[in-house]
DNA sequence: TGTCAATAGTTTGTGTGCAAAATATTATCT
DNA sequence: AGATAATATTTTGCACACAAACTATTGACA
């Protein structure tokens, strides 16, 4: 039906990218069910983990987790006791997220994550690396057309 | 704090696998919103456009998307009277998919799409095929570990 | 032929992703 | 100082994504 070969499935660079994608955070997930964290849950972890005590604005530029997103997700860590919040003295519209002791020592579980998920993709170096400056290339040229 | 390079999230392919994905999701909204689509709702359209009257089954496997997120999908798309849905005679377990007139009609619209994307994306054509290359053997390698 | 496994699809529950609107606070500018 | 704009975060509403449990039907096999 379609002859457009532009609209067939296989010639989408966006199916492939989004497929990959989902096939990544399903694998994740059950690596990251022994830490009781999601996905985005373990970007936001990994955030703190390099800099802890900051603001939510922060952790949305570094995960680039929306803020609508962002709050009912640290509610969730916070519930699980990783995390705690504080209003901002200075600026009481802007809040600190902080790593409780919990939050902090979790990190130890993470530390092989990353080698577990590379069991899981049999990937030459060059070409993980290639994966990764291309799509941080796409995102890049995606937001900046955004914030036109 | 996170002494550990690996867990540093600018180190992680992943995260700008994921944020690219979000973001390119983000892009496509403006410009499905003309055909009142979303971005899984097109990639079915898609798939129906390259071959119609096919099983859910069959659409599970070429558009990727998961049949629990299917059905939903397929019943919003039935309720903008784009496909139809009948219960196959020979084996009642399957049902088939059929586009309507409408959802025949709704390709022309559809056809400047993968250029108004492309103006926002400005990607060698080299780069772009090398990152369609690569997400589609990540997806085939995970895909092939979550068979196990 | 009756039992049991396999298959196709749906439902349920939880956690996103995000636009748009709302809230609260601070900055700016006259 | 007062009006207005800008900023940080939350809320709302809708659509995924998907594991797990469920339903209905067909296949296989003793």
């Amino acid at each position: 039906m379609a002859t457009n070969p532009k609209l067939h499935l296989e010639n989408q660079i966006c199916h492939s990218l989004y497929s990959a994608t989902n096939a990544l955070v399903r694998t994740y997930r059950p690596i990251l069910e022994e830490l009781d964290l999601t996905y985005p849950q373990y970007l936001v972890m990994l955030a703190l983990w390099q800099q802890d005590a900051v603001m939510i604005k922060s952790l949305v530029e570094r995960t680039r987790i929306d803020a609508g997103t962002l709050t009912p997700l640290l509610k969730r860590l916070q519930t699980k006791s990783l995390i705690t919040m504080t209003k901002s003295t200075e600026d009481s519209r802007q809040k600190m997220v902080v790593l409780t002791e919990d939050g902090q020592a979790l990190i130890e579980k993470a530390e092989d994550i990353p080698d577990k998920l590379l069991c899981n993709i049999d990937m030459s170096k060059e070409d993980g690396a290639q994966l990764k400056r291309l799509s941080e290339q796409l995102f890049l040229l995606l937001s900046k057309q955004q914030a036109q």
